[in-house]
DNA sequence: ATGATCTCCGATCAATATGGTCGCACTAAA
DNA sequence: TTTAGTGCGACCATATTGATCGGAGATCAT
């Protein structure tokens, strides 16, 4: 049904913490730990944990070790993007399978295929949507994104 | 990965090639059947079959029994939206399990949760996108949409 | 009427993706 | 050197999805 996994969720929920956290008034620059946003929002620890990891493989946090270890946002909040979070989590965001196509696997619909490139349109444009909306955004509370559509009178 | 799923695929093959004959040059107004669309596409036929019947079930299109049956467009390809034929085959599309939290199931981050607003935003914004684009806009070749975004400046 | 051809519907099974768990190696602070 | 933390990979249970099968009911041609 076009939804985002769980893992996902709870990747949404920690980041927003830890920004939260490190930008707030009560203890600004804190590390945060797994253990600490597990138990704030119900997450199983070692789910979590992997989250974690995956974000901070790619990029978006950074992690210390050792006790009083934790993470960190890797960089502003203004410039981590929805797409680059759920991107870390799920890989890729496809809308249909025939956008990457390796080699080796064939598409038994390709000769005939209608539907391929009003397809990668709408892919598309959902990838703006969520590459347009930062962590900032989440933070601040309401995303400002309207839509236009010129679909409705461009066809011949 | 946010994927549509294999049957979304295969209802909007069909519905395309259902369209363009029924409106195409050649044979307007002829009824096509289950087993021609799985040929040409390359698609189980009982698998396609059920799909139909899920479309024919929502009103997009309409079925004839017994010999020479089939089906055809229940309404006009321009009031065929993506977002229709998506619910069609997939039920409501809900980018996150907390939009509909139907009674009796809890969610266990709510009471913290940080990231409802935010992901219904989003939501609903891949919602008007899917909705304002028709079938119509598919045969023709080119939708044409657009993103306008304001959320890199209004944030409070 | 009768058979052939179609849609309709429900049950079922296999493959895959996802959610969640476990154990251990490594690192850094006390 | 102990302890609290991350890093990482293997693992299992369950849900979802893709696909299959069998039959019931409708309609048209003969």
């Amino acid at each position: 049904m076009l939804k985002i996994s769980k893992k996902t969720d709870y990747a949404l929920m920690a980041l927003q913490h830890i920004a939260s956290v490190q930008f707030g008034d009560v203890t600004p620059g804190r590390v945060v730990n797994t253990k600490e946003i597990a138990e704030e929002y119900n997450i199983p620890l070692e789910l979590l944990a992997k989250v974690l990891q995956s974000l901070s493989k790619n990029g978006l946090i950074e992690s210390h070790n050792g006790p009083k270890g934790g993470y960190l946002l890797a960089r502003s909040a203004r410039q981590i993007t929805i797409a680059h979070i759920i991107e870390s989590i799920e890989g890729p965001l496809a809308i249909t399978d025939c956008s990457h196509e390796k080699e080796g696997e064939f598409c038994m619909q390709r000769e005939h295929c209608n539907i391929r490139t009003p397809l990668l349109k709408i892919q598309d444009s959902i990838y703006q949507l969520l590459n347009n909306m930062t962590l900032a955004d989440m933070l601040g509370g309401t995303p400002l994104i309207t839509i236009q559509s010129a679909s409705t009178q461009g066809v011949e």
